[in-house]
Order: C-alpha cells, then structure tokens, then sequence
DNA sequence: TCTTACCGTAAGTCATGTCTTACGCTGAGT
DNA sequence: ACTCAGCGTAAGACATGACTTACGGTAAGA
C-alpha cells in the first residue's frame, strides 16, 4: 500500500523473481511455485507480502487463485524514486550555490 | 554496484533516513548520526552498506569523513525500476492480444 | 457423496541483519 | 610528544524473516 512496503517486498530475490514471473504473465500459485526455487506454501507466502504492498492483486478462478501484477503499485514506487530524485538534484544544486556564494 | 544491492540497502528505514539526510546536504557521519535514532557506529555500518550499492561516496576531510550521495547510483535504480515498468506494460499487452485472438 | 486438485495458514527451524559496547587507528592542535 | 576529536571494525545480543512440513478448507468432477 505504501512505497515503504514495496521497496521492502522487491528487496527479497525469491520476491523479485516471483514478480518478474507475474509481469511476463498471470497465473495460479502452483504454477508460479514451479518455476521458483522454494516450495508451493512459501509462494504463497510471498504472494501474501507483495499483496499486502499492493503489487499485485488475485482472482478467484475455481479452487485456483490467479495472479498478477497491479501496474497503480509499480507506479507508486517510481513516483516514490522520481520525487527521490528531483530531492537529489536539489541538493545538489543548492550545494553549487552555496559553494559559488561562499566561494571555497 | 548493482540495483539489487541499492534496492536491499534502501528497503531499511534508517538507512533510507540516512539517505535522505545525505540527498538533503552532504556531512560526516558524527553531525548524521545526530539526527539518526541509532548510534554512530550503527551510521558507519548503514554507510557501507550505502557505499557498497554505490548509493553514496565518501571525501576525506582530516579524520572526518564526508559522506554525499551518489547520482548515478540513484540513476541506476530508477532504470531498473523503469525496464520492470517495461515488461509490466508489454506483458499486459500480450495478455490483451492473446485475449483477443483466443475471445475469451 | 467421495475424491482430488489447489491453496492458505500454523508451527517450528535456521540464517541473516541490525543494534550495542569496546577497541584501535589516524590526523589536527597545543 | 600528548591529547583529543572523528571514524571504522570486531564481537556479541537480539529480533526478524525466509523456509520447511503438516494440516484444514473449498470447489470441481465422477
């Protein structure tokens, strides 16, 4: 829900993999599990963390729960670094003109 | 060094407030460490850990040690993030398409 | 209804990371 | 030379998180 829970939900390799997994594609956990190096319920479990942070969303489909990838959360964390980055320029920009002022 | 190290080195809260104290003005680490929850010696660990991502570098100045961010590291994380926001747009693309051409 | 596929959760283990205190090194000033 | 400010690192305590197996619950098919 907050970029704070994303950056920490894409901080895990497992998590990461997951997601990319998501991204070329929507699918069921078990499917998901196969290409992963970690058992089905650990899955799940990631499945839970980057739900949690709203970078994905889940649709019942039968017994299976199919997921994907929720773009508002990526958007969410880019905005979250682009506003980072406008901060750093800033800083910058001020230390130049401190330092043109001061003249060192 | 990698934007996985910069995501992992970012995902924890003191180290992403120590980040922001450095986006605002560069300074050694005893005068960051004031304005930080933890102790001095907890700053210079999360300082490695910022350095070694390629986050932030560090000037000698005396025994002081300045520490400043670094851009392109930032750079380097937002160009992962925007490939991911590439791939999340291309895969719901295909998902469309397959979508049509099948007419679910 | 009975079975089976599919999944989430609980419980417990084990590794990792964050913090503290203690220590040692280096450079500046007297 | 001596002292002191400023840091980095080592060592150890402690919490957190990622994983496993075991279990229970729900929907589909026979």
């Amino acid at each position: 829900m907050s970029y704070a829970e994303s950056i920490v939900a894409l901080a895990d390799p497992t998590r990461r993999q997951l997601f990319e997994l998501l991204a070329a594609h929507p699918g069921p956990v078990g499917a998901l599990a196969e290409h992963l190096p970690v058992s089905r319920p650990a899955v799940s479990q990631h499945l839970k963390v980057l739900s949690e942070a709203g970078l994905v969303t889940v649709r019942a489909e039968g017994t299976r729960r199919i997921y994907a990838v929720r773009r508002e959360g990526l958007a969410e964390l880019r905005a979250w670094i682009d506003g980072f980055w406008d901060d750093v320029l800033a800083g910058f920009e001020a230390e130049v003109l401190a330092r043109k002022g001061n003249d060192t």
